[in-house]
RNA sequence: GUGAGUGUAGCUCAAUGGUAGAGCACCUGACUGUGGCUCAGGUGGUUGGGGGUUCGAAUCCCCUCACUCACCCCA
């Protein structure tokens, strides 16, 4: 066993029936962001290591340590994305995308990398949902993404989901407020833990969010980032805020919510799910009002949010899960050498006629292959050999009721058709 | 990167130093062409790997690998 080959560390295999969960998440998706607007944009897993450094920020954690990066054969260093927003960036300014009607709305479903330590809810390749809307500088449009993502949410049948939210002002509000910080945490300096002081040169922001006691304490003292924010800053929070209320999202303001992504302006929100254990945010989102700009772009506000499907998934209701992995095929078993043919023909008659079928081919007994039938959650059986191919017939079985009866072919199809 | 926990049959787990087991699953039969329920039988194990202690180790000790959870961070 420890020889085995196995899948890599924080990587894992999705396997059927799980996969069609999958799928249905992924279709709805689909549905609700195209009633939106939005069009697909598929953007490659490798990018070069620069994007992410400049796009997510040199002091975030993301970049700083977690990313898979090495050097290709002519020694270019490549990353395996670790979020979206960058890459669809790069994709907006490489294809001139601000030429479209603005603002252009994209969504994008795929996997991304970051190399931590594995635990529940948190892998080294994880699948996004990601949605972004470019060219707009809000209000109007925060609030539409976040109906939208709502919607998708309340489409899977998850309710009664709180959304945080905050505000962390446009650059001149922060630098203020990164200024009045950083003087108020100086002369605390060391009762701050490594990373904090560390962050207190970097990205002193990014304290406010630690969950350490002591520093919880003292951060209770701290000047409010509310404060610093910009008169164009406040209004745009508070019609954001009015907008929602409006549409009765329910919502929490979370002051201490900062996000570790450097690009977020202005508005940011996270949703989080219980039942998930420590990892327990299922979307992370904000508006991004400089990337474009910073990326190479003309100057586009733009606002997204990143949903993680893995943890999508695990908090799904179970009656979806249920609806989505429900299949009941109809399990053909042919009777003897000579009836296989003739089920494998039958088979492929059958499924023109749009109806699933899984034919018995290892020419196992009538009896195992029944008990598979059930297994397999079939709903009817066909039973085929040398008599009902000499009648031109076929053995029909309800594997519910255990009803039995023959019927031509023609009829088999009408019958299978009806109680699909 | 740090800490804790767990590794025994395909799966879920027993066996606290003395013959490696059960349930489920799988195969066969009762039932020569009829599932679910039942009954009988059967296949399946270097107890994650390596070393040590011992007359004797799944069990105690050391090393190692893997997995899980948590910190951190985030989706």
């Amino acid at each position: 066993m420890s020889k085995a080959l196995r899948s890599v560390k924080g990587t894992r295999d999705l396997l059927p029936p799980q996969t069609a969960v999958w799928n249905a998440v992924e279709e709805i998706a689909r549905r609700v962001f195209t009633s939106y607007g939005y069009g697909e944009i598929r953007t490659p897993v490798l990018e070069s290591t620069d994007l992410f450094v400049r796009g997510v920020g040199e002091s975030t954690d993301i970049v700083g340590k977690e990313m898979y990066t090495f050097a290709d054969r002519k020694g270019r260093s490549l990353s395996l994305r670790p979020e979206a927003t960058a890459a669809i960036g790069r994709a907006f300014v490489e294809h001139n995308l601000q030429e479209l009607p603005l603002p252009v709305r994209l969504y994008c479903i795929g996997p991304f990398f970051r190399y931590e330590r594995p635990q529940k809810g948190r892998y080294r390749q994880f699948f996004q949902i990601d949605a972004e809307l470019l060219g707009d500088p809000g209000p109007h449009s925060d609030v539409e993404v976040i109906l939208m993502l709502l919607r998708f949410l309340r489409e899977l049948g998850l309710e009664r989901l709180v959304v945080l939210i905050n505000t962390v002002g446009d650059e001149a509000s922060r630098l203020a407020y990164r200024a009045a910080l950083v003087s108020y945490l100086e002369p605390y300096k060391d009762q701050l833990g490594e990373d904090s002081r560390r962050r207190l040169e970097s990205n002193p922001l990014r304290i406010l969010d630690s969950k350490a006691p002591a520093e919880r304490q003292l951060l209770e003292g701290a000047p409010n980032l509310h404060d610093h924010l910009s008169p164009e800053s406040r209004e745009h929070f508070e019609q954001v805020l009015a907008l929602l209320e409006r549409f009765e999202v329910e919502l929490e303001v979370a002051p201490q919510l900062v996000r570790g992504l450097d690009y977020y302006t202005r508005t940011v929100f996270e949703i989080v799910s219980q039942g998930l254990g420590s990892q327990d945010a299922i979307v992370g989102a904000g508006r991004y009002d400089r990337l474009i700009g910073d990326l190479g772009g003309p100057p586009t506000e733009a606002i997204g949010f990143a949903i993680g499907q893995d943890r999508l998934i695990d908090v799904l209701p179970e009656s979806f899960r249920a609806a989505a992995t429900a299949s009941s095929p109809a399990m053909l078993i042919p009777i003897g050498d000579q009836a296989q043919v003739e089920g494998l023909a039958l088979a492929e008659r059958l499924r023109q006629a749009g109806i699933v079928v899984i034919a018995e081919l290892s020419g196992r007994s009538v009896r195992s292959a029944l008990k598979q039938a059930n297994r397999r959650g079939a709903r009817h059986a066909i039973l085929l050999g040398e008599d009902e191919i000499a009648r031109g017939e076929v053995t029909f079985r309800d594997l519910e009721s255990g009803e039995q009866l023959a019927l031509s072919t023609d009829d088999l199809v009408q019958r299978l058709k009806e109680s699909t």
